[in-house]
RNA sequence: GGACUGGUAGUUCAGCUGGUUAGAACGUCCGCCUGUCACGCGGAAGGUCGAGGGUUCGAGUCCCUUCCAGUCCGCCA
């Protein structure tokens, strides 16, 4: 089949050729004794002319006359410049077509539940998911999705281009609590104990720092069993990397030069607001715009601008419902070296080296210079009234190997769905998302999440309540 | 956990202060059409008005209960 295929959008350099095209019949129009349709492949659309006394066979005729939307088709024709009247500069085919001698179907397909080639007209959320194979078929989505892989293959690129190393890390690791609600995944060989999904990669990267590969990133896929919103997804994508020997000065300069060429890379129609990126603190922030993520652009109605800033010394606690101190990033950031001495006497007023990346109003991007050294993580979770025995427990891991010479490190996880969906000008990261989950963090295609059987539960020796 | 908005044909929606046979567009099916490109024209089929209860002579419309969906707040190391 590759052999003899040629892709629509390569039609456009063949006038007077006979190839042969697969693909979708997307928009059909029949005018009697002529018939049109369009043909969509992953390349683009292409106008298949059909005349029956131009069919070589029955065969075609039949076929011809029999197609529907979505119907899987090969069709054999010779590709003809159009008239000057005739050309649709619209399409990226839109200069030639193909006049069919040969059509075979070698698929039928239902009527879909809702229409494919109406872009406009967007069927409500639970059927565009329960039938995403057929959503995804919306140029939109193919658009968004593959607006996706050029920014991540833009990162992935610039990342090996400085020395950085992608590395996997696990995907079932060791529950910490002290964060957001956690998925947790039963252990068969261990009965009553339980592995975690990864809220980030946040302690394997550190624990890479230590190693020594001082400059890693990763495409992580992050789990978090929390409340859905237009710009969270219960599982959701970070382009992850830390680096050693750095202050956070180097992950501005550094973040802000990449950020700019991605811009320019991908979306160059975007303008930035404001080069260099304009930096407040979180006391400026909240002061200025009444919130950690202000939204700078000067024109919010421009679909083109995107307005960046940083806003830096985010604080390190924060008091949770019952008035407790609680971690406001996560407990391995480093603490601003002026604030040291302020620790055990006001640990309110104590700024963490932690700084975020915004844009248009949203969080792009939280990161900070970590600690890197046993007493000062344990002074932290000391503060955050976690005991000597806890400690031990859920991060002794950590607190070891920061006793195995840890350099000075520090790092960045800009959220992948977010940036897509700024850039391709969407409202909610579903739509950047190939198979996303409903608000209620559902998958209505596959029917997930689902019971399971008790053969099932046995094994994983769990009982369910009643 | 809370607030708001919505649920009417396959899809997207309209349906006023309650009133006779619930509409439109697109889609589907049938017919006509040789230059359309979301083709056009003519016709047809297609409805448990989310579900249950109530008020009323009469409910898609008003009230109550409930289910479902979306957005936001809480939540999100």
């Amino acid at each position: 089949m590759l052999e003899k295929r040629t892709l629509a959008l390569e039609t456009v350099g063949k006038v007077g050729e006979t190839v042969t095209v697969f693909g979708w019949v997307h928009a059909r129009r029949n005018m009697g004794k002529l018939v049109f349709f369009d043909l969509r492949d992953a390349s683009a659309r292409l106008q298949i002319v059909g005349v029956p006394q131009e069919l070589l066979d029955d065969e075609s005729r039949t076929a011809l006359d029999s197609l529907r939307g979505e119907f899987v088709v090969e069709v054999t024709g010779i590709v003809q410049a159009r008239g000057a009247k005739q050309i649709n500069p619209e399409q990226a085919t839109g200069t030639v077509e193909l006049l069919a001698k040969s059509v075979k179907v070698l698929n039928e397909s239902k009527t879909p539940p809702f229409e494919i080639d109406n872009e406009e007209r967007q069927a409500n959320e639970e059927l565009r998911l329960k039938y995403r194979y057929l959503d995804l078929r919306h140029e939109r989505l193919v658009r968004n999705i593959k607006l996706r892989d050029r920014v991540v293959t833009f990162f992935r690129d610039y990342m090996h281009a400085h020395g950085f190393t992608e590395i996997e890390t696990p995907i079932l690791m060791k529950g910490t609590p002290e964060g957001s609600r956690e998925y947790i995944v039963p252990s068969r060989l261990h009965a009553g104990k339980f592995f975690v999904l990864p809220q980030s990669p946040q302690q394997f990267k550190q624990l890479l720092m230590v190693a020594g590969f001082e400059k890693y990133f990763q495409i992580a896929r992050c789990f978090r069993d929390e409340d859905q919103r237009g710009d969270r997804q219960p599982e959701f994508t970070q382009f992850d990397f830390e680096m050693s020997f750095v202050e956070a000065e180097d992950i501005y300069q550094y973040t802000e030069a990449m950020m700019i060429e991605l811009i320019k890379t991908v979306t160059p129609e975007k303008k930035i607001t404001q080069i260099p990126f304009p930096r407040m603190t979180y006391a400026e922030a909240m002061e200025k715009y009444g919130n950690d993520k202000p939204d700078i652009r000067v024109d919010k109605n421009d679909p083109n601008e995107l307005g960046f800033a940083w806003v830096l010394d985010f604080p390190m606690f924060e008091t949770d419902d019952e008035g407790n101190l609680a971690a406001k990033h996560h407990p391995f950031c480093a603490v601003h070296p002026d604030d040291l001495a302020l620790l055990e006497t006001d640990p309110l007023k104590v700024r963490a080296n932690a700084y975020d990346l915004v844009m248009n109003g949203f969080e792009l991007s939280s990161g900070s210079i970590r600690i890197h050294n046993r007493a000062e993580q344990q002074r932290i979770f000391d503060i955050l009234k976690i005991t000597p025995a806890q400690q031990e427990l859920k991060f002794g891991h950590m607190l070891e190997a920061f006793e195995y010479g840890a350099p000075p490190h520090g790092g960045f996880a800009p959220g992948i769905d977010r940036i897509v969906m700024l850039l391709a000008g969407e409202p909610n990261i579903r739509e950047v998302i190939a198979f996303p989950k409903t608000g209620d963090a559902r998958d209505p295609m596959m029917g997930a999440p689902s019971e399971v059987d008790q053969k099932t539960l046995d094994e994983a020796h769990i009982q369910l309540k009643k």
